[in-house]
DNA sequence: CATGAATGAGCCTTCATTCAT
DNA sequence: GATGAATGAAGGCTCATTCAT
């Protein structure tokens, strides 16, 4: 069994917190595994920082020795990746579900902004582990970008936003987004700082002043129940021999 | 005599590679191997990365060995800081410096942001290693932060700009801006990239749409004069490891 | 296999060597490697001096790499206490037998003082090894006072002994000993150092002139026949993280 | 002028403290310097431990710099033994000078006992620099047991000691009083410590029971009115070039 | 004589990775 | 597949010692 031994990431706010942790039962035994390992990651990743964890303390926090870890990962490198697709799929989707029938491309754009800042305050280890892994594979980030990309275009294409750039937005939110997340988790930033990062944000894309605010400030939908995750699938199900 | 090996790092666009390489006549022999590990240790962050540069490396590229290296920092981070601290306070200095003479925020705001982009675009190396020593120590875009906030204060006093907090401002201007510097530097920016983010940038803070635009399309003040001093010799980008 | 490259320490006189250098078969492969470095240990501080030896050449003695010692020991001074425990309780429970059956306090005092400056004339190297570790590791001679300690107040109790005080007696008798077990070992001591030394600090511990004489006098008991050595067990199979 | 930046020794008693610190008024201006080391040398040795002490800081504590000591020493071994020699010689002649008077062996050899085990009490920080430096240096030892010697053989002279051995007899007093030094300068000897030790040493050397009670309880004599110290003399007035 | 920057050998320690069991 | 001992290549850092000024 796991042995995490003091070692802990506060719980992710429950829906998506379900989403990386359900047990999915129809898995094999190669995927539970790479599962249990993966969670490890997470924990020491979270405690030491993604430079500064050890395989051994990842395969010791999974309850295995370091030499199952390289059974299901080829390089410390591959880990880190693998996390980060993991927590992207996973938590991207999710959130992306929580604007299902929103059709404005200004509100959904609000709502994921503030749902990272939302992430960052009610779980700021999760937030800063995202940042971390952000900063060694990113992957991570492009994989959120691609969510924010397509309401970037819908936005275009609905007038609501009027950009010189394509490019240009994308920095734009994903940078204040970064950054509202990295305040907020490491407790720098007012109340309310996520309304008033989105609601600049929405300006800055090109939508009215007072509307933008408006939009902003609309609540947030719900996340939803959870659906079962799907498993964090291997790339191949063995190490070839080099 | 120094020992680049082949290290080197393209030269800064003239103004600011002055600024730096500046070989102070009336300096003491301390100061001077001081500014020349500074100098190697610039060559090796960019090479290999902050987290990869070695104080042997380091030594090496000045054409010292490690024990001397520890005759002027104490650890490794005290070599990112001082390299932080440098590097922030002569270029902002300087870029703040052009900006001199301009009185609207607006414009000021739209100058800084662009002059970090044709930095990346002019040196793009000077960009991505300026992002990497940001993200090991904080310190340096803080010092950067310093005067974009001055200037987002100057700002609302004159009524250009509103924003719903100075917290959620500073993060949407240095978190695009960041963005801005990566993407240019690593190439995967469209042409006039600086501008479009620059007009976002100022209608986040609520500068009128058309008006953004307009100000943020002016020409670039000139850096000002050079200072005397020779810039440091270009060579090639990169060096394989033996 | 081991690999000495000329390192090495004259061997214990029989039992005691026996007792040491036992290959306990019965032992996982961990608990030999510990035994091996031990030993290396051994040789090493021996030749060098505790505070000259390093963990590469230890390593080296014992025919593995650095690393592997860090598998088994945190830090050197680590593997300065193992030594010292290791010695302790196999010498001291040794000698200790082999008073087995003398009942007069002085007596046995007379055969302990003598057998350590019969260890320091068989094997000089083991006795300065001894008085070397002792002062890096006060807890060694720690334990052999223990023995020393129980037979003095033994002897109080059955009015061999008059001290002024117990704690007085034991730096009388330990102080004389180490003394006595150094100048032996370096050829420094006549022969019958060790009846001079016995006699004098019965003497010293009220025991009549004359009859201090002849209770130090008197043969040396066999140390009795080799057991199988009980291995140093490890406190922990595994370094935890701190 | 010294700064000793927090360094410090705890005083010396009176005549010995004045003995080392003593400004000898015709010194050269070489032999004031090596002076200044010599008490800097002091200084460190007893913050840090012999070993653990450093030129650097040596030649900090003395107000001078590193290559300033190498004008006076060869190397760091010198220095320690110059401190021992030293000390040594300061200490050890002005405490046989408070012997001076006293006509008995046997007097004379508790007053030693008990003044070394007095100075431990008073000055725990001096008791341990001696015990340090005197495992690294011998001759400090060798200096005081010399003193001792004359006694021994005075009392055996006197028919007051009756000896198996002189080397024995050493043993038993030097062995004695140094475990006495640590235990009363750690804390760790009961009161009356000094007069019990006296009094076992003395009947280990034959004195008899009742007598080497009353002699070891006598009162102490004063150390005496201080004397202009000689200065530590260097060996040769320059270091000659290899 | 004093300075103090520079040296450079070498130490302890870490940890991703391998491989025989 | 799992194990976990062993590896070995570095890396950060210290400090006695030298030497040009």
């Amino acid at each position: 069994m796991s042995n995490f031994e003091g070692l802990s990431i506060a719980a992710l706010p429950m829906p998506l917190g379900q989403a990386l942790a359900a047990q999915a039962p129809g898995l094999g035994k190669r995927e539970r595994t790479r599962r249990q390992l993966l969670l490890a990651a997470v924990q020491v990743f979270s405690a030491r920082g993604v430079a500064g964890a050890t395989i051994q303390e990842i395969a010791q926090a999974a309850g295995m020795t370091s030499g199952t870890v390289y059974n299901h990962f080829d390089t410390k490198e591959t880990i880190v990746g693998a996390v980060g697709v993991w927590i992207a799929e996973t938590l991207c989707k999710r959130i992306n579900d929580s604007q299902r029938g929103i059709e404005r491309a200004a509100q959904r754009m609000a709502i994921g902004q503030r749902r990272y800042a939302w992430l960052a305050r009610e779980s700021p280890a999760w937030a800063l582990l995202i940042l971390d892994i952000a900063a060694t594979e990113p992957s991570l980030m492009t994989h959120v970008a691609v969510f924010a990309y397509e309401d970037l275009k819908l936005g275009i294409a609905q007038k609501d936003f009027r950009v010189p750039s394509e490019a240009a937005a994308m920095n734009l939110l994903m940078g204040a987004g970064n950054q509202a997340m990295r305040d907020i988790a490491t407790g720098a930033a007012p109340p309310d700082h996520d309304i008033a990062v989105a609601t600049m944000v929405l300006r800055g894309l090109g939508v009215p002043f007072e509307r933008a605010a408006e939009i902003a400030r609309r609540p947030l939908p719900d996340l939803g129940p959870p659906e079962t995750a799907k498993p964090p699938a291997a790339m191949a199900r063995r190490k070839p021999r080099p």
